[in-house]
DNA sequence: TCCGTATATCGCAATATTGCGAAATTGAAA
DNA sequence: TTTCAATTTCGCAATATTGCGATATACGGA
């Protein structure tokens, strides 16, 4: 197959992956982090910062565009992003949520490994 | 190409991009609720909620393993999955983060589309 | 008007992800 | 010991992502 199903899921869980994907890429996690250092900056800044054709660094910004993170102004023939503050607490928020609400893991003991003979990594642990 | 050029970015990106990837499914998030619910599920409880093959959501639970997002134990034959509650913070934390360093964004004023006439998305914009 | 800059889009190739069924592995139960 | 249930891994096909160069669009300045 290859494509998602997406029937089963809520528009919620579809929306908060759609976000986390578009941060789960290191050139992106860059261009944000230069966005918190200088606020708002075009593509050909950020071609001084990251090692990546024009038209790549175009694509990932449209990534994060599409997902919610970033916004974008034309002035003149410029066009800046800037991070959307109000999506990113959103995720920060789901994800402490997270910590918030589950329970403590009662069994947190040690845990042997017991590799298996012909596969490569052990699935099989006793504790 | 299709492979990710790794050799700029910081270790603590690549890191960041990695767990924030594997968040960006939703069958991994619905994974992660799930297991908001019931502390620790292993792979059989959890295709009554998901519709998904067994070994497909094996796949999934190892992603979010290698991501550092969840971690199991071995009772028995079962496998039980938990939610890493330091590496989901650490995550959350980060998205805080962002919000807190980032400046005001100056120019929040109202935006103009400007729709090309032959191109599918208007990418130019009057501010 | 014509040229240069900025940027999104297209087309392509390489690689990665998603999903499934089948097979392999392990421990427990019969 | 044999069988069963739980799980990972493998092999495959379909689709998505990544990255680049080339191209098209839009704006501003000469």
């Amino acid at each position: 197959m290859g494509a998602t199903k997406m029937d089963f899921y809520t528009d919620h869980q579809i929306e908060m992956a759609k976000r986390c994907k578009s941060l789960g890429h290191p050139a992106r996690i860059a261009i944000i982090e230069k966005l918190m250092e200088d606020d708002q900056l075009n593509c050909t800044d950020l071609q001084f910062f990251i090692p990546l054709a024009q038209s790549t660094i175009s694509q990932h910004l449209k990534e994060l565009f599409n997902a919610g993170i970033l916004g974008f102004k034309v002035i003149g023939n410029n066009c800046y992003y800037y991070i959307n503050k109000d999506v990113i607490s959103q995720v920060a928020n789901y994800l402490s949520q997270i910590r918030l609400l589950i329970k403590d893991n009662k069994t947190e003991s040690f845990i042997y490994f017991k590799p298996s003979i012909k596969q490569k990594q052990p699935y099989f642990m006793r504790i």
